[in-house]
DNA sequence: CTTGACCCTCACGCAACGTGAGGGTGCAGG
DNA sequence: CCTGCACCCTCACGTTGCGTGAGGGTCAAG
């Protein structure tokens, strides 16, 4: 039975001697036994001990869970297990989404010859907001959206919205009709450009109704749309005669 | 031109005090003035300008990397999402695989009706050291082929290698001739049994090689085998007749 | 006796804040 | 004028898993 010096252990295992340090202080793995001259001196029960740990830190498992699972033992170590799991499922989810995002801005920044980067930022902004209001199906739904639209529709779209949103205003604050003619045809547009946003999805819908509610001031910022002129466009909407 | 106070840019752009105290720490965000009593008050300059910082945060970049994009502008910003689409990019894989090997072995937790921690802690540090020695690809494809295989065959294998190590060593501690009828009998199986594992995969037989090599005693408590036997078991198959 | 090669114990640093501690400010009501 | 209460301030430590010295003993060999 012979002993191992921290360096030695330190090789075998392929951790540094700093790591062993630390593990001994977060009580996570005791030297055998220390030298006279207090050299930390390690058995085989000791290097054993070590691998486990090895392992588990590879799988991503924390120390605190790791002293867990070993000195509690048995059913601790399975259920470490599976808690990791799903936690890395979602992390990964997560980290997905936010990929699909950085890969959309980075398509932009390409196609886009020279995008500036305040419309970048614009861009960044509204997905962010996006991210607080919808659900991550319907950030999917969205995402799918635009792939079928195609990124030359969505400029048509993005182009076609300030003049519609600057009629409306203009008619808000000649006070015309909700039910003339003219605000009527401004109403039909807004519709079908919401649509083309929404994909028909009601639950869409809905979640943007509540990002108007919740933040009219950011919301004005990016649309131009302030709560007063949303009032109005969905009067103007409501009176529109329903469709086919 | 209205100011606001900590707590009221904090409500509308959905951070805390204490992160834009962290801010201005770090000299990311200043306030525009103080007041009289040392009071933080922001500016709509400041609200834009964290309103950008929130959303490159919420891409995942660091604060550095968000200083250094909103200070030096432009290109920076366009450079700082490739690098981190880049670098989410590697971070994915990795833990996409790390996934994987949890998975196994959640599958092996469930089927092995309760495995015990020892077996479970061996598989760990199997994965694990293969992880050191096989790339990526390499890994999958062992992956694949456990999968092809099917559970029940895996047990098979895991059953036999004992026996046929026992025998070799026995032959190795007889002396017995490597050419001789009865090793090579065993050679034949231990090349089969090997090839089950490799897929026939000379890449990955090469990857085992070192792994052998690198870590004798390591291998030797996994497997049985020490560098003596594997010596002998090479020379005893290459006396195997070649294959049709 | 000296020279490396090891060993020890502090203790700060990292990223991005959370979480009090201890104490001033500002505005309403009694 | 005093008292709440809500808000503000500045430290300063805690988190996770070690890296990286600083400053100083120990051990076997030449």
């Amino acid at each position: 039975m012979k002993l191992l010096s921290v360096s030695q252990l330190a090789r075998r295992t392929g951790v540094t001697v700093r790591t062993l340090h630390h593990y001994e202080a977060c009580g996570l793995l005791q030297p055998a036994v220390r030298s006279a001259a207090g050299y930390r001196l390690y058995g085989e029960a000791e290097l054993r001990r070590l691998q486990h740990i090895v392992s588990l830190k590879a799988l991503g498992l924390t120390l605190d869970a790791i002293r867990g699972s070993l000195d509690t033992d048995e059913p601790s170590l399975a259920e470490a297990v599976r808690r990791q799991a799903h936690r890395l499922r979602e992390t990964i989810a997560h980290q997905h989404a936010l990929l699909l995002r950085l890969e959309h801005l980075q398509q932009r920044l390409a196609a886009g010859e020279a995008i500036d980067s305040d419309t970048l930022l614009k861009t960044i902004e509204a997905s962010t907001i996006m991210e607080k209001y919808l659900t991550t199906e319907q950030q999917q739904a969205v995402q799918q959206r635009g792939e079928t639209l195609g990124a030359a529709r969505i400029r048509e779209v993005e182009q076609a919205w300030p003049q519609v949103i600057a009629g409306m205003t203009a008619a808000l604050q000649l006070d015309k009709e909700p039910a003339s003619e003219e605000v009527q045809a401004l109403a039909a547009k807004w519709r079908a450009l919401l649509r083309e946003f929404t994909g028909g999805d009601a639950g869409i819908q809905r979640s943007l109704n509540r990002m108007f509610r919740a933040e009219p001031a950011t919301m004005q910022q990016h649309t131009g749309i302030d709560p007063a002129l949303m009032a109005y466009a969905c009067r103007a909407i409501a009176a529109l005669p329903v469709e086919a």
